[in-house]
DNA sequence: CCTACCGATCGGTAGG
DNA sequence: CCTACCGATCGGTAGG
């Protein structure tokens, strides 16, 4: 009983990843399943439910992980480097539900639209906590915090784009990367 | 009458921009400039006639720049720099515009799909090929070309995201934060 | 899970 | 540029 709800919730993450929200219809999803779209409904009550279940266990578990990372790691480049790690994986294990978390959360209705920018500002913010830890520290640039978070989300965000899973690179070698990259940039040069 | 076709564009641009191209209807269109659905008809021929009359003109700014840049500018890092800029500059000069562009192209059909994901291609490669010139000249790290791009160019059209004319960063000044904190992510370090 | 259906809305056309 | 309309499809419900 439940795990057809997830069939629904897994068919529909894939539909609305590859068509958007709006292009994805009912009957698109329950074709898929083999069934009729009118069948759908008694395990959810309406299309945006699906996109609220797909978007929001994502968002909470992407806050927990990073609630931990400032809880346990102490430096702010140790601190960003797994943060990054976190989120990259999250993100390749999850890359359907993940595109729709990007693309899709401004079709939400309220008051479920406002509560997914609350989490998202929660979020960048954490971030940006992080940077601020480094910067205390000495070892990043006094660089606009704001700025260094967009930029670096953008950078790891994108990753849903073009991520294989077949492909040569790992999760943890991309977030890897990305690291080096990013962090290279906003460190003190003086520490080279 | 010319400018009427041009009144449409800007309008679906908007419209496009903050629903997307299925979530928004020619009705949707039609009502914020005053007319009926059907008067739009006399101007254009299909719904997607506007996304493909969004998407490519932009494309083709993008590219030429690109190319200019190329035949000017000979030091890797100074054809880089000049190449976000103008990226940048572009963008935020059609907001809403660079928007579809990014988040509406697969709703092209055949064969305007297939002819933007060339148009893409070139441009990326252009931007490997820059790359590729700071790597040659022993400034820019031996690094994954292809990785270096997509991060690169994942920070640039992020900015369609937040981009405020009214706030404090103009585009310059955007495209210059970006390059600092992404060139010196990607430069020999034995250069401090 | 299905058949049968609802009113609303879609992209687009005819004809003026 | 409008009225009037087309067939198709939408999200969703009733009833079994």
């Amino acid at each position: 009983m439940e795990s057809r709800r997830h069939q629904i919730l897994s068919t529909s993450s894939k539909l609305f990843a590859e068509k958007g929200f709006p292009g994805s219809s009912m009957r698109n999803i329950s074709a898929q399943m083999g069934v009729e779209a009118a069948s759908l409904y008694s395990h959810i009550s309406s299309k945006e439910e699906l996109l609220q279940e797909i978007i929001f266990p994502l968002g909470e578990e992407l806050l927990k992980q990073l609630d931990e990372v400032n809880d346990i790691y102490f430096n702010g480049e140790e601190k960003l480097r797994v943060a990054i790690k976190n989120h990259v994986e999250v993100l390749c294990r999850n890359m359907d539900a993940f595109q729709v978390f990007i693309q899709d959360w401004k079709y939400l209705t309220e008051p479920h639209l406002s509560q997914f920018k609350k989490m998202r500002d929660r979020y960048e913010s954490g971030f940006r906590q992080i940077i601020q830890t480094g910067m205390d520290e000495n070892i990043f640039e006094n660089l606009d915090k704001k700025f260094v978070v967009l930029t670096l989300l953008s950078s790891v965000n994108w990753v849903a784009q073009w991520y294989n899973p077949e492909g040569p690179l790992t999760p943890e070698k991309i977030a890897e990367n990305i690291s080096d990259i990013l962090i290279y940039g906003i460190k003190k040069k003086s520490h080279f």
